[in-house]
DNA sequence: TTCATATTTCCACAATAGCAGAAATACAAA
DNA sequence: TTTGTATTTCTGCTATTGTGGAAATATGAA
């Protein structure tokens, strides 16, 4: 495996970094594929448009989730590629190039 | 599997939201489990001492490194129980909670 | 002691992030 | 058209973060 693009990856965990992204990414999952328009969002999460808005950007920015336009209405999806990435990149780390962790310990915290 | 403590996890994902940080940690991930003293890994960083302080005590507030004393050198070293819980947490939710992500599909990337 | 090394803390500053009300824009329906 | 709904952008403010020089602290060696 080819040396890791840290910064990029710095970027995404800085991107995760806040408790309003994670409950974001967290209902995007839930709902995935289909992903979710904006104002359900707002209502699961009750946090003023305008600041989901720039939580939306800065996930977008990171291409943590992707957007598309339905009529009058944006659906928000989790982007698995991304996150793939980013575990891969964790689970690398942890796993591979380092033994600090073995992997079946991951999987049975899952449970 | 409980609801997890999503604000921990944000702040976890904070910590690690730095290029640097990121740095830090893979070194001592690839030094586990002994661990590397500041000036080494300073030394290897480039950073100042001051910063690089400041670095270590984020991470270390939230528990990614653990520190001991030997004499007068303080060893640093990653803290394989909390990466485990932040690899559980993203697994659980990209893989079991929702079906986002194949696990076959995680291992493959850090070939 | 005295000196040297290791590391943190103090201090200050610039840059970024988070927040949210209000206005603007995009689209659809009537 | 006009009106309504969805969402972003604008604006401004406060809080947090990243950075690093200089001083302080901790430990050991001579």
């Amino acid at each position: 495996m080819k040396t890791p693009d840290v910064a990029r990856y710095a970027d995404m965990f800085a991107a995760m970094g806040s408790e309003a992204r994670v409950r974001i990414l967290r209902l995007l999952l839930s709902a995935h594929p289909n992903g979710m328009v904006v104002g359900d969002l707002q209502a699961e999460l009750g946090i003023p448009n305008s600041t989901l808005s720039h939580h939306l950007e800065k996930l977008k920015n990171e291409d943590l989730v992707s957007v598309r336009r339905d009529r009058q209405f944006l659906w928000y999806t989790a982007n698995a590629e991304t996150l793939r990435e980013l575990l891969g990149f964790l689970y690398a780390e942890c796993c591979s190039r380092s033994k600090a962790i073995r992997p079946d310990q991951i999987i049975q915290l899952a449970k």
